[in-house]
DNA sequence: TGTACATCAGTGAACGCGCGTTCACTGATGTAC
DNA sequence: TGTACATCAGTGAACGCGCGTTCACTGATGTAC
């Protein structure tokens, strides 16, 4: 009757989200094994010891599998950035604190889950399109970031260079929905912060670092300060 | 006995050029079609009209097609890096421009040969390593940048703000190989903005930009302007 | 220039394998009266 | 509270498929003398 889940449920439903959690961690245990287009449905039913037929009562397809996985990393990606600032805030630290800090949890995440990392940021998987369904997990990390940017500027009234005429509608259209009070210039920077984090991340994850950069986390820690310079977040006096 | 392309070459070599050349053709149409991880030999042999066991005569294995796949794709990013670079030389261009046309070649590279685009800058494909092989044509777009950077600086001696003591010493160590005469400072902002390049480019790519960014050449190419400016490239008078 | 031999491209059958999905079924858990 | 029925989880066999790779082979192209 109720779809949510609560302590007064009935044993077929507990039994039937543990076993849906046990089926998606078995999954995600292969995803790190052999990657996402390899993902087998009766290789999960096979070490779980169920037949594979069985796997159809919780997920109606292997896409279904994967659509699942995909937004429970968006979401564990996602809390792990929002927890993140949360410390920080409640630690009393700077804008620029709070966003390097978002940023370090957004790179520990995906270097402790290199797998699901690929799922959500690495090349899509062919003939697999994600749904509308995942677009909100996937908004955390930026809202997060959008947030840090918005609460600096609260009437502080920061000054920015100008901006080209198609860039300028171009910011108040993304402003108009996710921060009308900043202004365009701001809302640009953003984006292109958010895209430029994760192509830091991207490359020393998938490798492009190897025999490049051998201080990563040092390096890491200022570039993400320098992309929140970029942002408007002004240098601790 | 000589290993190199001419002219005087027998027909047989010129045949084995040309059918690998076909094989390839034909692989890098179905990669776009499926993608690197369903990509297979069966079905490259069947549309060429070959029995799959002929293809071994060219590739020792599925992982070489791939391999060689690999490196045409970053010799062929490279290259039109380069081109463009040249043709920006050419035409009497600040370094500003010669960075901007450069970051644009590789977007448009990017647009044109997505999946390839993927094959390289995407989720490594798993089981698979690439060999050391690939690591000069990986290196094009890199030096190119670098190029900019450097010639940019003769002379010129622009100061930097101070870096965090580790990253000095990475910066250094990274200078000693590729420009000996940049300060380490400048060293590790550019192969952070780099790193973010491709974070842009992949973001674009990879379709993360839907529904976010709706004029995206103009977006871009604010993006990688102020990329120049975080290098050192100063602003045109 | 002609002949004998070696090299090479390509064939087709076969090996062993794993996959996603369907289907009719059994037996246990829940629900309505 | 007890019984009859509906719902659901899980089974095991089967379908049809495509894959990478090997192997013994044929016939054409090149090479040495």
């Amino acid at each position: 009757m109720s779809s949510t889940t609560s302590a007064t449920q009935g044993a077929r439903a507990r039994a039937r989200e543990e076993v849906t959690a046990a089926i998606k961690d078995e999954a995600r245990k292969q995803l790190a094994d052999d990657g996402a287009a390899k993902l087998s449905l009766r290789a999960v039913a096979r070490e779980l010891g169920m037949a594979s037929s069985a796997l159809y009562r919780y997920f109606p397809s292997r896409d279904d599998l994967l659509t699942a996985l995909i937004i429970d990393a968006y979401d564990s990606l996602g809390a792990a950035a929002e927890a993140a600032h949360a410390e920080a805030v409640a630690a009393g630290k700077e804008p620029v604190q709070q966003w390097t800090a978002v940023c370090e949890a957004v790179r520990s995440w995906a270097l402790e889950h290199p797998h699901e990392y690929a799922l959500i940021y690495g090349s899509p998987v062919p003939g697999y399109s994600a749904p509308d369904t995942t677009v909100r997990a996937a908004a955390r990390v930026g809202l997060v970031l959008i947030g840090i940017v918005r609460d600096a500027h609260q009437g502080r009234g920061v000054a920015y260079g100008p901006l080209p005429g198609e860039l300028r509608t171009e910011g108040e259209r993304i402003a108009a929905d996710v921060a009308p009070d900043l202004p365009p210039a701001t809302i640009t920077a953003m984006v292109a912060a958010w895209a430029q984090l994760f192509g830091l991340v991207g490359f020393e994850v998938f490798g492009q670092f190897n025999r490049i950069v051998e201080d990563r986390p040092a390096f890491f820690s200022h570039a993400v300060t320098q992309l929140a310079h970029g942002v408007g977040l002004l240098r601790q006096s």
